[in-house]
DNA sequence: GGTTTCACTTGACCTGAATCAAGCGCCAAC
DNA sequence: GTTGGCGCTTGATTCAGGTCAAGTGAAACC
């Protein structure tokens, strides 16, 4: 692993090359087999991480056993960045690989180290966590606001992005997705049943196209 | 208002007299009648703020008027900080005041310089956010993994804290507690009820007392 | 190649909380 | 003092989505 690239990855982009040598130092490559966990809640955190390839799910489990899922982090995505910023230290979240994984694990206090030196990374991690904590805000709400379906639709939508052509491959399994959008998998699978009956999507696996993307947005409207 | 007096909110007490003097040059004193709106959700941002007296509650509209209450702010508190560090420079919810208000209002880009060139106040900022981060997430987690009654009792277990006698005084009308829980105040109404009626708790008004805080944690994990 | 497993689907039923609808105090305005 | 409005409570009813149960199909394992 070399510094070209790790600046590839967008909590890297600005940094200096003595930085990233520095970062790299300290670097551990963590492979994790389908199923495995990486760190899990309330675990101590020395380490912050991205995502190299693979598939992880960041959840929390209720007393019983129940999860949400939080989020699913996909190749070329950090996570975990944050928690060095609060004295608890300690992960709020598990973190479990959906497939085989390869994560790159970096060390919080050499990262906090060049934080605290350079300005314009401070700055860059205040933008991110600023988005991070609107969209939590924009899920609270979701949750609260909308209904099951309107969660499934608008989903969909943001996935298939503006410009594709509707088709969408989801990044995890479907009862992942539900718990992500906290529906039982049950009620995913009925709506999306419903979906099809109306014409709006097609299903097959985890491919999804949208076949009406108007018709799904005034379909948001109304649930 | 003078340095000194600045110095006392937590987002100032570590920043320099020539900083303050700054932020204290472009500082607005804005009075708030009850119910009088500070700003409204996807106002352009250029300022926040800090609550010197009075309560403001921050919530966010479905399309159909719902509203849902993200945060009740108390005297002394800040918010809206995080704004400035997103592209969109919007505000993502809506700020109104529930009782007569002052508001200190100071500008975005003047706070900004001093992030930018003082890492003591980066590193201050970042851990303020990734706190309320987790506190998002934690309500995502309740939202989702628990119940009305389990939300309101932790709700109230929170608001006696550790130390005091279990009395409370509702910082807001029990209908925007009930909107911050994402219950109904018709449900919030008949939870209490119950609790009374299980000689858990006494309400009077908005003063409450916690008669048994050990058998409102077991009612907890029953919940 | 047969069987186990596991994700997903579909149907029948149940339930927590929302909705709809009165009614009750309490403060404010006149 | 009376009246109107508003926050809150309480009861009756409804409904979205959860639970429970059974079935299907496809990949995985011996």
């Amino acid at each position: 692993m070399q510094k070209e690239a790790l600046k590839r990855y967008d909590l890297f982009a600005s940094m200096e090359d003595a930085q990233i040598d520095d970062m790299l130092a300290g670097m551990r490559v963590v492979p994790l087999d389908a199923g495995a966990f990486l760190f899990r809640q309330s675990d101590p955190a020395q380490r912050f991480f991205v995502l190299e390839t693979g598939v992880i799910k960041l959840f929390r489990l209720s007393p019983d056993g129940d999860e949400k899922v939080i989020e699913v982090i996909k190749a070329g995505e950090s996570f975990a960045e944050a928690v060095m910023f609060m004295e608890a230290n300690r992960y709020p979240v598990n973190a479990q690989a959906l497939e085989e994984s390869r994560v790159l694990a970096f060390e919080n206090r050499r990262f906090y180290h060049w934080v605290k030196t350079d300005s314009a990374l401070a700055l860059r991690l205040l933008g991110s966590l600023s988005r991070r904590m609107h969209a939590l805000v924009k899920e609270i709400d979701e949750l609260t606001l909308h209904n099951a379906g309107y969660r499934l639709v608008n989903y969909l939508l943001n996935e298939a992005g503006e410009d594709s052509d509707g088709d969408i491959t989801l990044s995890a399994p479907k009862q992942v997705v539900a718990s992500r959008l906290a529906i039982k998998p049950e009620t995913l699978s009925r709506i999306m049943a419903r979906l099809r009956g109306e014409g709006l999507i097609e299903v097959e696996g985890n491919h999804i196209r949208l076949i009406d993307r108007e018709a799904l947005r005034r379909w948001l409207e109304a649930a």
